[in-house]
DNA sequence: TATGAATGAGAGTTCATTCAT
DNA sequence: TATGAATGAACTCTCATTCAT
């Protein structure tokens, strides 16, 4: 495994611009040294496989630019302005990659999932259809005067975002992998969920 | 293609059961007849692909149910209240097909995203560490008076599925596939976010 | 794994016949299911994999004739006549291929040990040599009338099998594992061997 | 090429000891250079190939010891003696290189025969059994009277090695190739091997 | 209708060898 | 003289799909 920073970051980026384009099981290794104008076995002179450079983009394009997020804890701010941070950092680091890309995101919505386009389409469908109903309940509320007056769709999205956040956290599909050192109340309760949706952090 | 009922279902049963257990693509043509009981070329009997069976699995497990929400927006109740209605169905229908268990969530993240383990803890033990950070200060806003009383590690969750899938929308990694029919100004503003966040929906 | 005996059989035959000929490194999985006529997969629809075959050839071919061997032991004859018997018998068995045909050793000889013709012929060349010095001593020990009157070229080869199989046990390159439930002293005496070449067996 | 001793000699003993110690398919021409401390070319400076250098190893660790072995035949001593020398010489030859080394029977025995501890495990097997068996008649014709008072284990080890050496000349599996310069009865009889076997060479 | 034997394109990976420096 | 980065042919094994029965 030779270090040579040049060709290894040619093979890094060069996954890294296929994976995020045609999927991780739709980019084959002679895809890779391809793009990159090299031969196959230059790839296995500095990866030992292709799960090991997948590893090492995660590692280095997604987890790395976090490493200094938890010192946003001990900051002299208000915690409203550390959520927001927060956000902010989060957005930054999800979207430095280019318009539109978010790394993590982009692969596994790509074509890896099922290398199954109809499927890719039905599944933005149903979400389009989803994200349509409660766009429309949250624009009716607005009208009505019962909810306050926010952006319905960017509204619809977030609550789409944190009710399935909740679910997966809540009934274990995630697993408890996640949790490690915060204990959790056995079964959230809904009424919590509704208290932050409707009532909001802030007292 | 067939249309006999029983072995069509069996098949079908079959393979989303072994879908869920051990990931789409972990799951072999012959894994699904044997677990079957029959031939392997039976299941082609009824179905053209591996691919045309987990399009179905998703049209009649997942996608379906969701049929008649949209009937929830001319219901005579409070936005509040279908907002409320709206959540609740989405708990079931994810978490119907037994405890822990949501479809879709779990074959995207059982063994099929990358059929490498320390990838997927890496994954989890990113976001193990930002839920950590994120609990943590809204355990300290609520402690300071800062915050409503809320549960702090349900609201944590929440948030980071909210922020999510705002960036997710908001920066087209989904793609504008979702927004069939609705009108979406550029960019979001995160302040719109914030609002959500901290003042919650009802006035 | 099906079991289906000819298809079984041909492939085993036909590897047989191709390692026997090009020795088990230089046959491929190709060429064994081109030489029998079939599709490549169907190889692996028999077998495992390729040590597979080697194994079961091991076994059927030559391991198993050996079975019953052990009931020499019990015959009612005099030893020597035994000890014929199974002389015998190993000759029939290594033979019985065909013509200048011992499985396991062929192999193994073949161009197996490093596919490297001219290392072979070095090989050779020395056992050549020896064996003409051996037989050479032998000859002019009869002549004059040291020895019995015995073919000296049979001879020469008999002693030089003896003396190598002797080194092999004695010395341990074979290992222990073959002395199973015998009881060795830890180092022959050379005088013993000596014993056994001029004296021979019998009182 | 190039002929300056030290290096090049700094290759053949490394590599030596490697294809000693895990056989030559198993050791890479990377091992070899890393373990000398030398880049891969420069093995490439000294030798044409990984073949060369075994071939090199045979003729000088293992042919060339032998060169003087024919001055045997003139010497002025008795035939018994000289085969006794000519044992003594050989079990020198083949257990020079260290304790329990003989570097060709080595080599081939390793790890190079089919990659496969299984099928070398039943190998043993085979061999354990067979020599059980010759060892138990050997050892009854003893207490019988009917043989002289021999090692057993030895004396079968011995017999076997005979009996393969025999099978393996006259069925030709070595191949002609050996008998260069010395004429062979078609076919030798069972009867000549068993005269030497029960009778052995002295008068 | 039901089968499962047969298939073969295609994948990741290895490693002796080359050659520009 | 010495290097080691670069190479690519070659291999084993997988598995969705076909099709004769």
């Amino acid at each position: 495994m030779k270090e040579k920073k040049s060709k290894r970051d040619l093979i890094l980026e060069t996954a890294y611009r296929l994976f995020m384009e045609k999927g991780f099981w739709d980019t084959k290794i002679i895809d890779i040294s391809d793009a990159a104008g090299i031969g196959k076995g230059t790839v296995y002179e500095y990866f030992d496989s292709k799960d090991t450079i997948i590893l090492e983009l995660f590692k280095t394009k997604v987890a790395d630019p976090y490493k200094d997020l938890s010192l946003l804890i001990d900051k002299e701010i208000s915690c409203e302005t550390k959520i927001k941070e927060y956000i902010e950092f989060e957005v930054f680091n999800t979207t430095k990659f280019g318009s539109n890309k978010n790394m993590l995101a982009d692969i596994l919505i790509k074509s890896d999932i099922f290398h199954n386009q109809v499927l890719v389409d039905e599944i933005h469908k149903l979400i389009a259809y989803k994200l349509k109903i409660m766009h429309s309940i949250i624009k009716e509320g607005i009208e009505k005067g019962e909810f306050l007056d926010v952006d319905p769709l960017l509204t619809a999205t977030c609550i789409m975002g944190a009710v399935n956040s909740f679910i997966s956290f809540n009934y274990n599909t995630i697993g408890p992998s996640c949790f490690i050192n915060i204990e959790k109340s056995e079964v959230w309760d809904l009424g919590e969920l509704y208290k932050i949706l409707f009532s909001g952090l802030k007292k």
